[in-house]
RNA sequence: GUGAGUGUAGCUCAGUGGUAGAGCUCCGGAUUGUGGAUCCGGCUGUCGCGGGUUCGAUCCCCGUCACUCACCCCA
């Protein structure tokens, strides 16, 4: 019998589990510092809410769920296990919005699910953390979502990341300035994405062999060398480098799309130079691939990592889809899975989310002393400790050695001796002291670590 | 969906056309009121699955499944 998780599924461990409680734990208390509220759905959709919101390539990744009965010999599907937070989201606002806040501003972590190939850092059951602000069209906006996942990634100890930051609007307009065709213009952008991936040349070959007109190809990439040039020249001083972007930008579309240059100034501007404004770059070559965004758009990148550790955007008409009537909106996503991946490997863990699942372990004397035992571990835990009780009369040696193996810190012994004095003995396993104590001193001589 | 690589003990892996090994883990003992270190002893395998070639296949061939990596796309 094969005892694997199902492929692209995994078990969580305790210390996985500790580790990932850790994560959301930060996540959860950045996002609720911003005054967003927490938001649960269902793991299944109705499989229209889902099907032509992601795109071509996202409605073959949806896990479909056979329908009942027949279904099982037609193939058909009814139902489907969520791609993304943001769709649901959508679809509950849409049901929801006489009874939910003029400006609802929710977060939610949980699982979601897609039929792709497992693969470094991707799987096919994972967390995302998304955080969205429904109702308006401002900036600020931007700005704040942008400001608190900076804020989650500098509480985890993240130093180097980088807030990409760009516009669907410019984006247009810089394909349009470069002549490229409406109807390529989609074809350009997953090209042009590849950027800091492929270089150059490969995003060259990539615009040629989807159909990109040479002259405009060349125009665009030859922008983009000049904005690599102003990085290496500003590099020290992010926000200039940020303004002089814009210039160039502004220059390049010649007076075309001034409300996305503007939205894109205002995010600049209200960042500000320090804190979260220092890690902003603005990057004209990024592109993200879902359909659903209509504004500015993000990609938060480490150093070392070829995916992201997130994204999002701005996508006022997603929940028209399902309302009829347009509902602005804006969000961001953080992959919990590669936060962990990147932590992990980089040793960012507190020590105290250790392995000790205990404070301190009772032994058992022998069988007539359990009952004074489990009398023992209840007086502790009534003190605070975390007490875990061995389960079984063993030797004593067997005992320690379990013990010291989970890395509980301390034990305590009632002999005869003890118990005929009414005392307890108390080891610690780290430095090998042991002490006999009054019954009522053992909390205090164990402490609480943490 | 496309391409490549790997499947041998609980884990990490060696190995050979002639009935399979190491390290770690685990268990027992040295140590019947004391763990980590050390020493001694011990357990474990349909060699992924199915078929073929062969006197004989864990090894060679075909198929299949699983995993890993990359592409596509994405968190």
């Amino acid at each position: 019998m094969n005892t694997n998780p199902a492929r692209g599924m995994r078990d969580f461990l305790p210390e996985d589990v500790r580790r990932r409680q850790y994560v959301i734990g930060v996540i959860a208390d950045v996002y609720q510092q911003y005054g967003f509220e927490p938001l649960e759905t269902p793991a299944v959709e109705n499989i229209e809410t889902l099907l032509g919101k992601y795109g071509e390539e996202g409605d073959r990744l949806i896990f479909k769920i056979l329908k009942r009965g027949e279904g099982a010999e037609t193939g058909q599907a009814d139902l489907a296990l969520r791609y993304d937070l943001t769709v649901p989201l959508a679809r509950v606002v849409a049901e929801y919005r006489a009874t939910l806040p003029k400006f609802f501003k929710r977060y939610q972590v949980q699982p979601v699910w897609r039929a792709d190939r497992p693969q470094k850092g991707r799987f096919r059951e994972f967390y995302q953390c998304d955080v969205d602000a429904i109702g308006s069209r401002s900036m600020i906006v931007e700005a704040e979502l942008l400001s608190a996942a900076g804020d989650v990634l500098s509480r985890l100890g993240f130093t180097s990341y980088t807030l990409r930051l760009n516009h669907r609007g410019v984006l247009a307009g810089m394909l349009d300035a470069a002549g490229v065709p409406a109807s390529l213009q989609g074809e350009a952008l997953v090209a042009l994405d590849k950027l800091d991936k492929v270089g150059r040349e490969g995003v060259a070959a990539e615009l040629a062999q989807r159909g990109v007109p040479d002259a405009g190809a060349g125009m665009l990439l030859e922008f983009f060398s000049s904005v690599a040039a102003a990085q290496r020249d500003a590099k020290a001083d992010p926000t200039a480098f940020n303004r002089d972007v814009l210039d160039r930008l502004e220059a390049l579309l010649g007076g075309a799309r001034p409300d996305a240059l503007g939205e894109l100034r205002d995010v600049v501007r209200l960042l500000g130079p320090g804190g979260t404004g220092a890690h902003l770059r603005l990057d004209p070559s990024l592109a993200r691939g879902l359909s659903y965004y209509t504004g500015a758009i993000f990609e938060i990148a480490v150093p070392d990592l070829a995916g992201s550790l997130g994204g999002g955007g701005r996508y006022d008409n997603l929940i028209g889809m399902f309302l009829g009537s347009e509902v602005p909106a804006c969000g961001i996503s953080l992959g919990l899975e590669r936060i962990l991946v990147v932590m992990g490997e980089r040793g960012m863990f507190p020590d105290n989310l250790g392995k000790a699942p205990a404070d301190v372990m009772v032994t058992i004397w022998n069988l007539d002393a359990v009952p004074d035992a489990l009398r023992l571990a209840a007086e502790l835990r009534s003190a605070g400790l975390r007490v875990e009780v061995y389960p079984e009369a063993d030797k004593l040696g067997k005992q320690f050695k379990y013990a010291s193996s989970r890395a509980i810190p301390h034990v305590t012994v009632v002999g005869d001796d003890e118990a005929a004095a009414g005392l307890v003995t108390v080891k610690d396993l780290a430095t090998g002291e042991q002490r006999r104590v009054a019954r009522g001193d053992v909390a205090g001589v164990i402490g609480r670590p943490g």
